[in-house]
DNA sequence: AAGTGGTCTAGACCACCAT
DNA sequence: TGGTGGTCTAGACCACTTT
């Protein structure tokens, strides 16, 4: 089953059958994030590769973020990197750049419900199957600044509405309590204008631009995790990108 | 003036030193885009390095979108990649995902101004010197989707005002008729929602949400040729980004 | 001092493209 | 056929971190 071995038959360059054994390992979660993993010197051995063909190939999973290097330490595996986020604007554009608090949580609802087709096609499970549904309201510095829907799968996180979830970050509490790291999100983001339920609760009196992001965050094995919807208050957002 | 040798003291590695050489012949413009540069070999010989080190130093650039190579043909410079624009969307993701197209442009104005503080700073002039001030609707299947005000520097692009610009793209007319190629953007995304001139000028009756893109286009040398402001609709604007 | 990753070399062989 | 980039090797030496 497990491609623990280099095919030398060349169908495949080398250091990319490196590429997809190591990863296949991280995914499989025999080595997870933050993990130190064996040296240039030893994949070689064990892989009965040059130290050069290892190097191309750890290159590789530098570039496309799984694993980052330490000259004299050692290679590991990353964790995911939230800076592109939509949603991180809120924790860091909105003080004007600096690196401001954790945004507090107050939990509006948690109830385990059906998934429905939508999120069931979403989250991969079939239309009956329970999730919990959560919505709640952000802030940051005691001013809402975001209503946020979330979905998640009831089996995956059983028990999550006994976890005190109030003023929390999820995604710490899902990785450790739930042996489910997110590894990788896909995030949509399109303008709306505010109704009057969200402007209720973000406390808002007339009607004001909205950004509402959506939110697929994927554990190993590109496996759906969660899915969110924030409607964010856009008065304030602005997003930045280098074209090259 | 120009660092055309390698200095092997080791203040720097050899393959970054190479990589600021040719971005410097790329940049003063000796080498343009679309052009076959030197081989492997041929860049070794001439630096007195290995064909390794040139190789790493190469594979640097391609990273960084400045080169891209073909095996058999060559190493060559390349044109930037606008499909991460925010821009770009109208063009490509109006019509469901398939690439529609080319966008038409009707010009509303297109005058010699002072620039003023804001724009001389963005585009490193001073307050007093003269700019092309351009406004333009831009529309998809005789649909407007924008209004973009545009702002060039005189001395560079004299004579603008004699072009067809008509249903024209500009970045074509620069490189071609002005040798000042586009070669990256940033670009600045906010929400808004629609005043009353753009809600006639784009043909909506009421308040609607807005996407506001600010964009400052590069030529070679990190030099600023273009500043755009454009009103998109956001009826349909929906974008996408993965975080790893 | 031992182990790590980072740089660099000089070669070999291959796949691909133009002629 | 000759030139191009793509892969791979087996070393050497260096800079950095930990023990």
């Amino acid at each position: 089953m497990d491609n623990i071995v280099i095919d030398f038959k060349k169908e495949k360059p080398l250091y990319l059958q490196l590429v997809e054994i190591i990863k296949h390992r991280v995914v499989e979660n025999s080595w997870h994030q933050g993990m130190k993993i064996p040296s240039e010197n030893e994949m070689a051995k064990e892989f009965g590769l040059s130290v050069g063909t290892v190097k191309k190939a750890l290159g590789v999973l530098v570039q496309e973020g799984v694993l980052f290097r330490r000259q004299g330490q050692g290679t590991f595996i990353s964790t995911p990197d939230f800076s592109k986020s939509f949603l991180r604007f809120f924790r860091f554009g909105m003080t004007g750049g600096k690196p401001s608090e954790v945004p507090g949580s107050r939990i509006l609802k948690l109830k385990v419900v059906k998934a429905g087709k939508k999120i069931a096609d979403v989250l991969n499970l079939a239309p009956d199957d329970k999730i919990y549904h959560m919505k709640r309201v952000r802030t940051l510095q005691n001013t809402p600044f975001a209503v946020e829907e979330l979905y998640l799968s009831y089996t995956r996180f059983k028990g999550i509405d006994q976890v005190a979830l109030e003023d929390q970050l999820l995604y710490p509490i899902y990785s450790e309590q739930f042996a489910t790291p997110v590894v990788w999100a896909d995030e949509f983001m399109q303008p709306d204008i505010s109704d009057q339920e969200t402007n209720e609760l973000l406390g808002v009196d007339k009607i004001t631009p909205v950004i509402c992001v959506e939110r697929i965050a994927y554990s190993y094995g590109d496996l759906p995790v969660e899915y969110r919807q924030s409607a964010c208050i856009g008065d304030n957002f602005k997003y930045h990108i280098v074209i090259r």
